[in-house]
DNA sequence: CTCCCATTGTAGCCATAGCTACAATTTGTC
DNA sequence: GACAAATTGTAGCTATGGCTACAATGGGAG
């Protein structure tokens, strides 16, 4: 990643982002998503079945069992999640952390979208797409559109 | 990309998409977004200065020429836009289009984060990276939110 | 006309996220 | 315990989007 500063004289001095800022930020944003699906999506199933092994990644996000192996490999590398080999992967305490986060902010754009009167169907679609994307702040409005108080960080 | 059906079985038959298919769709949209970025941008330079230099293109998004010159290579390939050798870059029927439909798409998602009360700063930054993820129908129900109509050029 | 500089192209590298094919391991069933 | 099935790992390929370094091109300034 650069830091985009040379070529740029920086005519203006208000706190207005430049574009390149603003890119640069969505390209980070990019390298967080599959790690807030993963975690997310090791927690769903570990709630629901106890255990996650690989092959439930693979199935649900419907891509080749070697594609999770060497995201797995990466996230554990972040220290998101743990495994023995050919064990059952295991969120760590910020892996746990991530992923509530995650489910919160996946919930609430959800419930947002569909309070704007999108239908179901696009609004479980769209919120997937549009989730990793939501600042805090944003997230905020879309909680006051709710009419509902900032949730205590783990009320699910 | 795959087509991600030997394996799946398929026992669901209801309307409900399976997670599986809703990733495979972020997948494809993740796909378009810098085709998107590019033709908006390519646009608004033209737009502003008359001609779009590669160049220009990489201060704008802070990207190293050569990347510039990787994505050219595609999107040209893709017949979005045109390009002789050293020369400055056009948009093709189909990219201008495309540019119109992304730039629209954009102001939308802008005004609406607005419209709920997020700060401009941050609505930039996130409609920049919501944008790409919001369907017809979402969008719709944003135009909706703000009491327009859905503009003539798109009207579907 | 020449020379310099900005721009563009090319070569080659890295990381991520896909894949197939094949090997190894674990697990479950006789 | 052995054998088959599921799971995981490894090797090696593709495409996208990043980069540096170096070569080529084109447009101005002298």
């Amino acid at each position: 990643m650069q830091s985009g500063s040379q070529k740029t004289p920086r005519k203006k001095s208000p706190p207005a982002r430049t574009s390149q800022e603003i890119f640069a930020q969505v390209r980070r944003d990019h390298a967080m998503e599959t790690a807030e699906d993963y975690v997310e999506a090791v927690a769903k199933i570990v709630a629901q079945q106890g255990t996650c092994r690989g092959a439930d990644l693979a199935r649900h996000f419907d891509v080749s069992h070697v594609t999770v192996s060497k995201i797995l490999t990466r996230l554990k590398a972040e220290g998101l999640l743990r495994a023995r080999p050919y064990g059952p992967v295991e969120l760590t305490d910020t892996g746990t952390r991530l992923a509530s986060m995650s489910q919160q902010r996946h919930e609430t754009v959800l419930h947002f979208l569909l309070a704007i009167g999108v239908d179901k169907e696009t609004a479980r679609i769209d919120a997937e797409g549009i989730e990793h994307h939501v600042s805090q702040a944003t997230l905020k409005r879309f909680l006051a559109f709710l009419g509902q108080q900032p949730p205590p960080t783990s009320s699910r």
